[in-house]
DNA sequence: TTTTTTGCAAATGGTTTGCATCCTT
DNA sequence: AAGGATGCAAACCATTTGCAAAAAA
C-alpha cells in the first residue's frame, strides 16, 4: 500500500506496524492516516475532536474507523487513554515518559503538578525488578486542596 | 430525621454529614441508606450493583438517586472512582490509604501489585508542601509486561 | 413555609455493531 | 482469491434531566 505521504516519525510507523504483525492484523490507508493526524497533536483529544481535524485535512475517514483504531493505537503503546473530569475518555499521545506527580482535588477538581526526581530511580528500580517495559507514568494523588479546605 | 437503623460507623456518618453541611445540603434517608448499603461492601461495584443490593436488602431507592447520590460520596472522601477495563465506572469505599505502585500492561491488561516503602515519605513531603490533604493515592507505570514482549 | 430531594420516565450522547462493499495480503 | 477493514446507520446502554410530589430545615 501507499505510504508517501505519512507524516508520523518512522518509528512510530514502525511501532504501529510492528503491534499489528504481532496480532496479525492489516496496515491500512486509514489506519496510517489516523496515526499521523494523531501525531500531529499535542494536547488531549477525543474521538470526536479527532474526526473533525481529520476532516478539515480532508480525509473522510468514519467515526467507526476512528473507535475502531484507537484501541490498536493504545495497545501499540503509542497513546494513553486519561478519563477526565467529566468521565470522558480522552487520548494522548506519548511522546517522552514524564516523571511527575499530580495531586488532583476531588472537591474543585484542580490538577496540580509537582516534579519529584526520586520516583525516577523507582520506575527504573521497579521495571528491571519486574522485566517490565514502561510507556508511561502516573503518579497521583488524591485529595483536597488547601482552598477548598477554607 | 430518623438516622436510628443506620449501621455505617458514626464516623463515616458525620464525614458525610460535614460536606453536606458545608455545601448547604441535605441530609436525607435515602442518601443514609446508601452511605449504610456503600459501607457494607468491601469491592469494587456498579452504580446497578447498588441498585440491586438495595433492593434486595429492602429499599426502594430509585436509580436517579444513586446516579444523584455517588458524586457527593466521593467529594466527601467517602468513596473513590475506578475505571475499569472495560471503561466502565466503578466505586470503591475508601478504607485506609494505600501506598503501593500498579504496573499495568497496556496488551493483557495484568495488574501487578508492588509496594515500595519510599513513597509514603514523598507523599507525606508534597503534601505538606501544598497543604493538602490526600484521600488516595495512585502510582502507576503503563506498559508492556514481561510475558506480552515474548 | 420554603427549598431540596426524590422518582419516574423520557431524553441524551458516547460507543458499539450488523452488514454489504472495499482493500490488503 | 480470501479474509480482514471500512462506512453507514441503527442499536446500545450507562448516565442525565424535567417535572410534579414528598421530605428536610
Amino acid at each position: 500500500m501507499n505510504t508517501e505521504n505519512v507524516n508520523a516519525p518512522n518509528e512510530r510507523v514502525d511501532q504501529f506496524k510492528d503491534y499489528l504483525d504481532t496480532q496479525g492484523l492489516r496496515l491500512t490507508q486509514e489506519r496510517l492516516t489516523i496515526l499521523d493526524q494523531v501525531f500531529n497533536t499535542d494536547t488531549h483529544f477525543r474521538p470526536d475532536d479527532l474526526l473533525v481535524w481529520m476532516r478539515q485535512a480532508g480525509y473522510k475517514t468514519s467515526k467507526a474507523t476512528i473507535y475502531r483504531t484507537l484501541p490498536l493505537l493504545i495497545k501499540s503503546g503509542i497513546l494513553t487513554e486519561v478519563i477526565d473530569a467529566n468521565n470522558q475518555t480522552q487520548y494522548e499521545y506519548i511522546g517522552n515518559i514524564e516523571e511527575h506527580a499530580h495531586l488532583i482535588c476531588v472537591q474543585c477538581g484542580k490538577i496540580t503538578e509537582s516534579r519529584v526526581p526520586e520516583i525516577i530511580k523507582q520506575k527504573n528500580d521497579l521495571c528491571k525488578k519486574f522485566n517490565f517495559h514502561p510507556i508511561k507514568f502516573r503518579n497521583e494523588i488524591i485529595g483536597v486542596c488547601s482552598e477548598c479546605r477554607g
